[in-house]
DNA sequence: CTTACACCTTGTAGTCGCTACAAGGTCAAC
DNA sequence: GTTGACCTTGTAGCGACTACAAGGTGTAAG
């Protein structure tokens, strides 16, 4: 659920590159992937997991360099995801919505639609049940009064059994 | 979230064996592992994986038999586990409950209060998380009316930072 | 040029709470 | 003795990362 944010202040910015072209990929200002984590608000081990799955494409190695060189996209792509994620979705259900976003676009977007709804019960489904759990652990919890000694601990008492 | 109930019903019932003595150990009555599941409401894999952990104690293998042996005590603690885990306890919560119970009795159970107290902060704390995704995923969701392409498509808009 | 050091690389193992298998052993009934 | 259900151990897998370790690279400053 925490999801770090690292410091990644770039130690030289190169001048003279002010006009930022949002179609722009590895091309113009490529990013390592710490700042791209930074941008994109994961973590460099959370990318290059994302690569190993399929999820984002393997980054250009540019120049001579072994470093992973990314473009304006690939935290487009990221931001994306964590969204995605943080709404809840699987990573298999991202991969399906990233298909999806990369396909035609004039493609119908009714299987974007079943994916979001599906997920949408699954989260209505999960709400219940834990409301449920709340109402349950509220009621055992709130047995205890006053009792002092764990042989008479209503909670104990209600975890074994007694009711 | 599903929990296996398994068939076990014993073959031959050991004859004249009537009082069932509640503070029984392994004495009266032993039963396998699979009996033990199916009275427990968990798997005998699942039992395994907690004497693996130290959860339960290591069970006796009565007579010439590899077959682990249990009495009623230890189907009354499975019994407490899975109402713990239910409740959504994690098992190292459960575990420090099952020291709290496993020991004097005439210690105070503060200690039990606390724990459960926390859970239910963190219950409480999911919920919401849980409640405010569900509002932005149906926002989200019912942004898309009537929308057809996949490149008008309001949720993968949404996702892809356009609000 | 050297040094320093932050950042990157790959690979592997760990987290949580089980679940699923495989290959073989045991027990009770018939 | 033969079935066949049950048990045994060991190992690997799930999801979505996270945490190391050991070493390489890129950049700035001295």
């Amino acid at each position: 659920m925490t999801r770090a944010r690292i410091a990644n202040v770039r130690r030289g910015a190169p001048p003279g590159e002010g006009a930022t072209d949002p179609r722009a990929g590895v091309a113009e200002a490529p990013l390592t992937i710490g700042e791209l984590a930074t941008q994109s608000g994961v973590t460099p081990e959370t990318i290059r997991y994302y690569e190993r799955e399929g999820v984002v494409p393997e980054a250009a190695r540019e120049g001579a360099g072994r470093y992973r060189r990314y473009g304006a996209a690939d935290a487009e792509r990221l931001r994306f995801i964590r969204r995605a994620r943080d709404l809840g979705f699987s990573l298999g259900e991202v991969r399906e919505l990233l298909a999806l976003a990369d396909g035609n676009p004039r493609d119908p977007c009714c299987d974007v639609n079943r994916i979001a709804r599906a997920h949408l019960a699954q989260v209505d489904a999960k709400l219940a049940q834990l409301a449920a759990l709340r109402t349950e652990l509220d009621r055992v919890i709130n047995a205890c009064d006053g009792v002092v000694a764990v042989a008479e601990c209503r909670i104990l008492g209600a975890l074994s059994g007694v009711t």
